[in-house]
DNA sequence: TAGATTGTTAATCGATTAACAATC
DNA sequence: TAGATTGTTAATCGATTAACAATC
């Protein structure tokens, strides 16, 4: 299989969303320009993408067939057999988390929540225990926790990390804007609101000016 | 100033989190190859990165001034003077971001939310009025409202950008994993969960070829 | 002074875009 | 057939990394 990149895999569910409300909408087949008009790419790019993750070639003329491409792409990202995973700090954003409807569609499980707060240890959130931080390296054994998604304060961050690189844990995906430090092994991937920020203010202001 | 890009306008939040530790730590100057080693990025990178934001010019065998930079990285993202923003769609996901104090930290201020449901209408969240989206237009002229944070579900979110839009937003922060169409005139920037997760899961499984 | 760090200029690397023959 | 779309190969673009003289 040819070699992806990281911006091409955060392309891919986006294309499979689209796709799908395509299929939802009747069509059966699609061709790489009307992809890139609806998603504001290039179609050379688009064309590129969806190379790397079909197993057939695309048809002149027609393009390709969508639901083929569609079990391609899902089948590239994993989203079949669910990764189980467990929120590790129950606050605001560790609930919600929790209560996202949306992880199942792109092979996510949340199980459960860790928390070191003994007034929420015992509790559930939709309908998932909470347990206490250091009931970590049990749990995560017991109920084959893969992944940890981090959302707890920002001074308790890095302990955290490192809580869960001793308890086994080789995927982090971090919600707290700093910048974590781990072994080689262990896999970070970071959600930044932050930086996310600071380009849609900057595009703003850069409008403004003209 | 010179020119920057979005990769590295993503890096700046990241800079200043670890400058304010480092100056809570009683450091008053700081190297680029300091900078590199805590970040994991190159010195190279950064040494350009602050060349972008930085007043004056670092003092060899010293570094930079760390106040300095503190202060020139939070100028440089507008963080003193808080855009204020609205949530739109005040599920599990836009409560979160409600509650979340981390906002007002990197410039932006949330002053209410909008949602359809009329059972939330007239409640608050955080203190926050939640009105109907259909006072939107209103709304925005009444509060100053710069920035619009959609976080409503799939089905709704191109129809509460058109909504958005109309009401005069020139700027949308959208939780929604759904490409949005909208005009040239309108800034989009999207947190996208599920390309942000097909990043962690893809590293993770090359990991077990290894 | 010696040497760590700087800023600048050049080289490399990777991703996107363009060009174009092949084909359904 | 004609032409829209394909896949491949080459060119361009932009960002990162390397090299190195300047300097506190």
């Amino acid at each position: 299989m040819k070699q992806v990149s990281e911006r091409q895999l955060e392309r891919f569910p986006i294309y499979l969303k689209y796709l799908l409300s395509m299929r939802d909408s009747g069509y059966k087949t699609i061709s790489s320009p009307v992809i890139a008009n609806a998603l504001s790419f290039s179609e050379e790019q688009v064309r590129k993408d969806l190379q790397v993750v079909s197993s057939n070639n695309g048809k002149p003329k027609l393009g390709r067939d969508i639901n083929e491409l569609i079990e391609d792409i899902k089948a590239f990202l994993h989203y079949d057999n669910l990764t189980k995973a467990a929120v590790v700090g129950v606050g605001h954003l560790g609930k919600a988390l929790m209560n996202y409807k949306g992880f199942n569609d792109f092979g996510l499980d949340i199980v459960c929540g860790f928390d070191i707060d003994s007034n929420l240890v015992g509790s559930q959130v939709n309908g998932k225990d909470i347990y206490s931080v250091y009931q970590l390296s049990n749990k995560i054994d017991e109920l084959g926790l893969e992944i940890a998604i981090l959302a707890v304060p920002l001074s308790a961050a890095q302990d955290n990390a490192d809580r869960l690189v001793n308890a086994g844990i080789k995927g982090i995906w971090n919600f707290v804007p700093v910048h974590l430090n781990v072994g080689d092994d262990v896999v970070i991937e970071n959600i930044n609101m932050a930086s996310s920020f600071a380009i849609l203010q900057h595009k703003l202001s850069n409008k403004e000016k003209n």
